[in-house]
DNA sequence: AGCCTTTGACCAGCG
DNA sequence: TCGCTGGTCAAAGGC
């Protein structure tokens, strides 16, 4: 928490660095421009395209492009290895500039930081965060040319399918009734702030992973998002959540709230933090799923009532198990890096804990505790 | 009937 | 060693 200051704290093995190019690069690289085959990223931005031709919206490679983009976006700095698992805050640097190690990254893609804006890219409803990276084509066993890996990208990538998500989610309440292609291009478009992108950060975690946690930084701005309608559950990224514990932290004025992936043996959580408006101001993932994300992402956990059920099925190794499987390369298909941070624009200034969590900065939805519980004890 | 939310208490890490 | 803060637990109640 306290690095927020923007120092990088964390200095980093010097690796040739790659410098990030502008979004082009990153565009081809999904684009498939590179040889690598087309993936989800592929079908987002055709869904893009398809739905929103005249919008102001990019594709989702351009999107995350310009995510991405950001210098300093790339990353925070990673802390050599903490291998207890847990990660302090303290520990790892947010901050906006700190860039400073990105050797580590390379070898722990940890932290990611995603760029806020995007309430943007839409996911298919079909298409769940996880499932997009799970695909195959999705990004190569290769590291990335960027400076950021596997896992950073998933990470990434899986942030802002989580806010695109919830986006929609909250779009299709606010406006059942169909908006027009144009009005919704409208929409979109007064939600992208343009590319004036807020910078990534990205942290890292211990590269030895013990648990591997990859923390990401989305920043996105704080849109006036119809918070009446965001309720309890922050952000619907696929999965199901169990609220486990709600808390006053000093860092902000308002409660932090704790969640749970409902999936049986789903190490996952997340926390979600409210700006002063109320509104989600970030979101941190901590953990790999490790299993797929439910069919139907807003249902009442049915599906989380799975527990123990399909997950088994794919599940993968243990997070601890990965430790010594996954170097960078090896990015769990099924999973997503365990933190991904966004945070949205305004609230980079505190990242306090960047180190392994991912960060989603959510518009808002609110949840304003409904008096209508009863007290503990 | 089962799952989820709420919320105070408890525990652990850190300064 | 103490106090503070953050994170998690678990009981009670609601949907």
């Amino acid at each position: 928490m306290a690095e927020a200051e923007g120092a990088p704290k964390v200095t980093a093995p010097p690796r040739p660095t790659i410098t990030l190019p502008p979004r082009t690069s990153f565009e081809t690289l999904f684009a498939g421009g590179h040889g690598l085959s087309p993936g989800p990223m592929t079908l987002v931005s055709n869904f893009f395209s398809d739905h929103y031709p005249d919008s102001d919206c990019r594709s989702f490679s351009q999107l995350l492009a310009g995510a991405m983009a950001s210098p300093v976006a790339s990353l925070a700095a990673a802390k050599p290895a903490d291998n207890s698992g847990k990660f302090s805050s303290t520990e790892a640097t947010a901050g906006d500039g700190s860039e400073k190690n990105l050797g580590f990254r390379q070898n722990r893609p940890v932290n990611l930081v995603v760029a806020p804006h995007s309430p943007m890219f839409m996911i298919p409803p079909g298409l769940t965060p996880s499932g997009l990276l799970n695909s195959p084509g999705f990004f190569s066993p290769i590291q990335s040319p960027f400076r950021m890996s596997h896992q950073q990208a998933l990470a990434h990538v899986t942030a802002q399918a989580a806010l695109s998500q919830s986006y929609m989610q909250l779009q299709a309440e606010y406006q059942p009734s169909t908006s027009t292609s144009a009005e919704e291009s409208a929409q979109h478009q007064s939600f992208v702030p343009s590319t004036t992108a807020p910078e990534m950060h990205t942290l890292v975690s211990d590269p030895q992973g013990s648990t591997m946690e990859s923390s990401q930084v989305l920043h996105s701005d704080k849109k006036p998002l119809p918070t009446s309608l965001a309720a309890d559950k922050p952000v619907n990224d696929g999965y199901n959540w169990r609220k486990y514990g709600q808390k006053q932290v000093k860092a902000s004025e308002y409660p932090r709230s704790y969640y749970r992936c409902t999936n049986l043996n789903c190490p996952v959580k997340k926390k979600v933090e409210r700006s002063v408006d109320g509104q989600i101001s970030e979101i941190t993932y901590k953990g790999q799923h490790n299993h797929e994300p439910p069919q139907q992402p807003n249902k009442r956990s049915k599906e989380g009532g799975d527990r123990g059920g399909t997950m088994n099925s794919r599940a993968k190794p243990e997070l601890g198990q990965r430790e010594t499987s996954m170097s960078d390369e090896d990015v769990p298909s099924n999973s997503m890096p365990e933190d991904v941070q966004i945070e949205p624009l305004g609230s980079i200034e505190h990242d306090e804990t960047n180190d392994s969590e991912t960060r989603i900065g959510d518009e808002g939805d609110e949840d304003e505790p409904n008096p209508k519980r009863r007290q503990v004890l």
